[in-house]
DNA sequence: CCTCTTTGATTTAACCTTATATCAATGATA
DNA sequence: TATCATTGATATAAGGTTAAATCAAAGAGG
C-alpha cells in the first residue's frame, strides 16, 4: 500500500514526471487532452502531494509554529482556535510548542531561555514560514535569530522592545478604563485595584494606569495608594488582598481585578467573609474567560479580550508579513461584557 | 543569511558531504579527528539539520497529529498538553487539526465527514508518523484509510467499532459508579441522573449504566424512568431538565449530572429556585473542568478524568504502535473529587 | 521552400539528507 | 611477497517535487 507519486502517475500514462506536475498545479503549458488524463489519472489512483518533497523544493512549507507558555490554558486555546480557524483556509498547517513561561514566578532564567530556544528550532528546522508566539520579555536575544533562520515572527499579546517583527495586542489601558468607567457610571467612587507585584507584569500595570486615568478624568479624588493592594494575583493571593483592602478601607464600594482569576479569589474570600455581591461591593473583572461566564452565583461583569477575533487577526498579520516583508502593529479595542457582579452603588 | 547545510560544512573542510552527515549521526565508521573537526565546524557555523529533508529520505518524520473536535476547549486542550509533555522528550513534533465535531447536535454529516477527512488527508500529506484523535463514530470509514497512508491511528476517548487501531479511554461506567457511590455513602437513596437525549452519546449512556449498577449493587430499589431525564446537556437544557426531575421527585435528595458543565446548569436553575445546595440536594458533576474547581459558592463536587495523564500516555502507546506495530485498548480509571456540592443525606 | 513563432512536451538540475556500495590505503597474516 | 581484513573516506543514488532550460513538431509568414 506504498502511497501513489507523480512517477506513478507518469509511468501508467507514459508522460514525463513533469508533465504530472504542471498538469497538477496548472503551469507551464500542456495540452488540454494531457492535462485532462493526468487529472484523471491523479483522481483514479487517488494522488496525493508529498508536502515534504514540495517544501524542500520550494522552500516553502505552509507551515506555521505557534508558540505560547501553555497550551493547557483556556485562554491561549481559544486564540489557538482562531489561528487555526483562517490559517486553515489558506493551506497553512500549524504545528504547536510550548515554552512554559510562567509569568507570575521567578522561575530559572536560563532554563526557560533554554526551552523556548529548542521551541524555536524544532520548528525552524521544519522549515515553518512564520511563527506566532508570546515572547518572554524577560529573555531578550531569543526571537532576534528568528530572521536568520528565515522564519517571519509575529508577537501577539506580549512584545520585545525593539524587535522588528509584528505585534498584535490588547489596549490595556482601555481595558483599565473601561473597567473603571463602568464602575463610574454605577455610581462608585471609591474603587479598589488589585496591583501585582511584579514590576515588569506589563498588562496588569497597564490596567492599572487605565484605572488612574478613569478616576482623574471623571474628576474623582482617591487616594489611590490606600486603594491599591499589590499582591500575586492567584486565587487564594488576590483573596488575601481582596480582605486587605476592605479592612483598610471599609467605605469601598466597587473592586476593580485586573484577570478574571484574581476576580473570583476576591468574590470568593469576599462572600466567606459575609459581604453581599453586588449589593455591598461590586466586582468586575478582566479577561471574560469561561469561568466568568458559568458562575453559577455570580456570573462575572469582566473586560473581554477578543480571543478567537485576536488569532485570526495574528494570523492575517503574519501572513501579510510573510508575503511582504512588512511588519505591522496593532491594539484591539476590549470590551465590556456585564454581568452580575455589578450594580449601582447604595 | 542563508541556513547552512551539510553542503557548505563539506565545502569548508574539504570533506565530503557524507562524511558531515556521519559525523554528524555518528553512523559508518570516520576517524576520530575528523568527526571531531566536523562536530567544531557545524557548531562553530551553526549548522541546524534540515527536517523535511531528512524525513524525505528516510520517510519517518518524527511529526504527530493531533485531532480534537474543538481546539478552543480546555477539556481537549489539557489533554494536548500532556501530549506535548510527553512526544517532546522523544523528538516528535505536533500538527494540530480541528474536526469541528460537535457530537451534541444533529449536524449535517456529509459536511463533517469532508471536514474531517480534510484533516487527515493535509496530515499525511506531510507525512505524519501517527495521529491521534477522537474520531467520530457517526462517521465511519474515515479512519481506515489511513493505514494505506503510512500512517498509524490512536483513539483517544472515542472508538470506532472494529477499527484497527489502539484506544485509550477512561472507564465511564466505573466512573459513574464512582460518582454514585459516593452520593450513597453520604445516606443518598432517591438519586436523580441527567440522560441525554441522543441515543448515540456513548459515554454518557455507560455513565447512566454506571448509576444503575451502582443503585443495584447497594441495592436501592427505585423507580428509575422517574428519576431520569433526557435531556440536551448543554448549560441551560440541564437546567430544565433539573427543575423538571425536583418537580417529579420532590423526595429527590441527590442529583448526578454526567457533565460539569450539565451540573452547573443545574446548580443554577436549583439555586435560582431556591434550593439549598449541598443541603437540601447534592449536585455531582463529571469531567473536573476548570469550572468545577473554581466555582466561587459551589465548588463542585466531580468526578475526574485524568487529562494530562491521557494525552502522555495516548502519545506513548502511539509511540509504542509506530514502533511496533501492536495496538492496545486501555481504560483509565476516573477518580472521585470531593468538593462542595455533596453533603449527607439530611 | 525556408525561417520564425507557437505549442506541447521532455530533460536537467536542484532542494538536503542518508543508506549502500565502492574505493584506496594500511596493517596483519600466511 | 602475495592475500586478506580493517579502517577511513568518497561516490552514487534515492526520496518527491518543481523551476528553468531544452527540444521537437506544427503552423504562420515571407
Amino acid at each position: 500500500m506504498k502511497r501513489i507519486t507523480m512517477k506513478d502517475i507518469a509511468a501508467e500514462l507514459e508522460v514525463s514526471v513533469q508533465s504530472v506536475s504542471q498538469a497538477l498545479n496548472r503551469t507551464g503549458r500542456l495540452g488540454s487532452e494531457t492535462r485532462r488524463r493526468i487529472l484523471n489519472a491523479a483522481e483514479r489512483l487517488n494522488y496525493r502531494p508529498n508536502i515534504l518533497a514540495r517544501g524542500l523544493r520550494n522552500r516553502r512549507s505552509y507551515l506555521l509554529g505557534v508558540v505560547f507558555p501553555f497550551l493547557n490554558d483556556s485562554f491561549f486555546s481559544r486564540i489557538l482556535g482562531g489561528i487555526e480557524d483562517s490559517s486553515r483556509r489558506f493551506h497553512y498547517d500549524i504545528l504547536i510548542g510550548n515554552s512554559f513561561i510562567d509569568y507570575s514566578r521567578r522561575s530559572d532564567l536560563d532554563s526557560l531561555r533554554r526551552a523556548e530556544i529548542d521551541v524555536l528550532e524544532r520548528m525552524t528546522n521544519r522549515g515553518v514560514d512564520g511563527i506566532i508566539g508570546t515572547p518572554n520579555p524577560r529573555i531578550p536575544g531569543v526571537y532576534e535569530k528568528l530572521a536568520d533562520d528565515g522564519a517571519a515572527f509575529f508577537q501577539l499579546m506580549k512584545r520585545i522592545p525593539g524587535l522588528n517583527a509584528g505585534f498584535l495586542g490588547v489596549d490595556n489601558v482601555e481595558g483599565g478604563r473601561t473597567a473603571v468607567n463602568h464602575l463610574i457610571s454605577l455610581g462608585h467612587e471609591r474603587i479598589g485595584f488589585l496591583q501585582t507585584e511584579f514590576s515588569d507584569y506589563e498588562e496588569i500595570k497597564d490596567r492599572g494606569t487605565g484605572y488612574l486615568k478613569a478616576l482623574i478624568a471623571r474628576g474623582i479624588v482617591l487616594d489611590t495608594d490606600r486603594f491599591e493592594d499589590p499582591g500575586d494575583l492567584s486565587f487564594h493571593g488576590a483573596g488575601s488582598s481582596a480582605l486587605r483592602l476592605v479592612k483598610r478601607n471599609p467605605d469601598m464600594t466597587a473592586l476593580f481585578a485586573p484577570t478574571d482569576m484574581a476576580a473570583l479569589g476576591a468574590l470568593q474570600a469576599l462572600t466567606e467573609a459575609g459581604k453581599r455581591i453586588p449589593e455591598e461591593l461590586s466586582v468586575i473583572g478582566y479577561d471574560d474567560l469561561e469561568l466568568a461566564a458559568y458562575q453559577v452565583i455570580h456570573p462575572l461583569t469582566t473586560v473581554a479580550q477578543p480571543k478567537e477575533e485576536l488569532g485570526r487577526k495574528a494570523f492575517e498579520l503574519l501572513q501579510e508579513q510573510i508575503e511582504t516583508g512588512e511588519t505591522r502593529n496593532l491594539l484591539m479595542p476590549p470590551k465590556l461584557v456585564v454581568r452580575r457582579t455589578t450594580a449601582p452603588a447604595g
